[in-house]
DNA sequence: GTGAAAGCGCTAACAC
DNA sequence: GTGTTAGCGCTTTCAC
């Protein structure tokens, strides 16, 4: 009994402590984690709520949030249950503030009043990336594209344009424009917006006329814009540079690789595991500061084409 | 309280119903589904053992069974743990089999010792994929590639070379080289079964020499040898044809887009769910014959080089 | 040091 | 129908 349980303070002799081991495990006897949480409280699970998204099946950025957080789960000696938020119906508070778990992550956009919701019922919970606004553990997306705008105007661009993506509204969506705005203000060139059809209309006007560059939402739609570009007959990066987001597998794999702004998935990982950390201790956490994001530097970006020849009036 | 418990056959106006759930709802109550589960012996929660890749995080494989169990619990009313299987280290059978979870889905290649012990342990437990024997929900990997072999057989190819992958010795590795020799046996066709590097070292030799078709373990293979083709100048499929398996974004997004033998995972995940919920009920589930594969038809394949000329002489 | 008992928050079986 | 109670398997506290 006192064996079983390690209770402290408990010595036997050895042989005996083993010859109970072995008997318990003989009548297949094993500790319940259940009741233990029962008893203590704790059940050494997060959940990570995560959206269901419709495209394929979950989104690599998806994914690799997932697997940083189990990393950092596994770490902190904790359990991940991944509980997905459907894209249409979304979930009652109570299938998820229902002590199944100790705390919960909610995982950059969803219905914001969901999350209003779980947060109102004091269960601990944190948001990662770029969510909902309150107990968020997120990264300077702002600064980073800022900065990948900044790289491309240093490498001589002028027509840059921004290919948005995500949810129109969201945290990660105008932060991520706000960034490439503010780059392009403070070189004073005019920015412009598009979506993505905007972005590959704009690709089959003269070379002249053409954007030079694009800095785009995130990997998956630069590499979109790889794809595309190639079946237009532009060579990436000779005739047009692409910057994508998140340097996730895409951005490795794409032809050719992307430069790209860093999302520091592990980072922010362990940064929720802490916060929730805190709420368990009782301890409101301190306000995490934006992770710096940096950017890496790949084969998807060049000087404009024709830089080498005088500079031409930069007029349209 | 009954109202709040749903008691069967318990009537209340709706008014005092609703004005009960408003107080409890104000006083922050939750109903607690760990007690429950204690009470009852259900948490409603199926854990996934799956192995934890050294390369890209979890490869895609993993993140795409991950998907499908998810959405298999999804429809089941089930929620899902995530287990990952460190590669080296490995996970003591007391870490799994503690009731925080009803039941257990091991998932492919891991440590078959583990799976022996988990098995012995007599918790609801059940194989997924190309895993451990007892109670395995699979599918035919076998017959797939065999058809995918005779399916370049009929194009006209020969020389087809089968590339293997995943781990020597594990199941998959094993049925999917069986499916290659068995069609290329009924051809009376001399097989070959090469690992990556001597694949790609097959590819330099003359036209007359080298291989006209591979048949690779898994669509990650099979999108290398397309980068490596083209990196060598060969192009897909008009001098080799390539055929994966799995049928993951891989195979989509390839260029050219791969033909692959289709991996069940949907099926599966129900199927595997399918088995748990048997011996929840105390039954012992029927044996589950293997799912059958198709083969995806895309643009990685077609008739060997040469084949429109004379049919020369297939010597070597 | 070792045993007994209360209690975690539910469900299910049993009285009223 | 409606209230009461035992008990799920642990941890913790309190007696011995």
């Amino acid at each position: 009994m006192f064996v079983l349980n390690d209770r402290p303070g408990f010595s036997a002799a050895e042989g005996t402590r083993l010859r109970v081991r072995n008997a318990a495990q003989k009548l297949g006897y094993r500790r319940s984690g259940l009741a233990r949480a029962l008893s203590t409280g704790r059940i050494y699970t997060v959940g990570v709520v995560l959206r269901m998204d419709d495209s394929h099946l979950y989104s690599v950025y998806a994914k690799d949030v997932l697997a940083a957080m189990a990393r950092a789960c596994r770490s902190a000696g904790l359990r991940l249950t991944f509980i997905p938020f459907p894209a249409e119906g979304g979930l009652m508070v109570d299938e998820v503030v229902d002590h199944r778990v100790d705390g919960l992550v909610l995982v950059s956009h969803y219905a914001d009043e969901f999350a209003r919701l779980v947060y109102a019922s004091r269960f601990p919970t944190v948001s990662f990336g770029s969510g909902y606004a309150e107990r968020l553990v997120g990264m300077d997306q702002c600064g980073g594209v800022r900065e990948a705008t900044r790289y491309l105007i240093d490498l001589g661009h002028q027509r840059i344009v921004h290919v948005s993506g995500g949810h129109p509204g969201s945290r990660a969506f105008e932060e991520r424009r706000a960034g490439y705005l503010a780059g392009m203000e403070t070189a004073g060139l005019v920015p412009h917006c598009y979506s993505f059809t905007e972005a590959r209309a704009s690709m089959q006007l003269a070379p002249q006329e053409r954007p030079t560059a694009f800095v785009t939402y995130n990997d998956d739609i630069a590499w979109q814009l790889t794809v595309t570009a190639r079946e237009l007959g532009l060579r990436v990066p000779e005739d047009l540079s692409i910057i994508g987001f998140d340097n996730n597998v895409l951005a490795e794999t794409a032809v050719p690789p992307l430069t790209t702004v860093e999302n520091p998935l592990d980072a922010q990982a362990e940064g929720a595991l802490k916060v929730l950390q805190c709420l368990w201790q009782g301890k409101e956490p301190p306000a995490m500061a934006p992770l710096a994001t940096r950017l890496i530097h790949r084969q998807s970006t060049a000087a404009p084409p024709g830089l080498l020849s005088p500079l031409k009036d930069p007029t349209q």
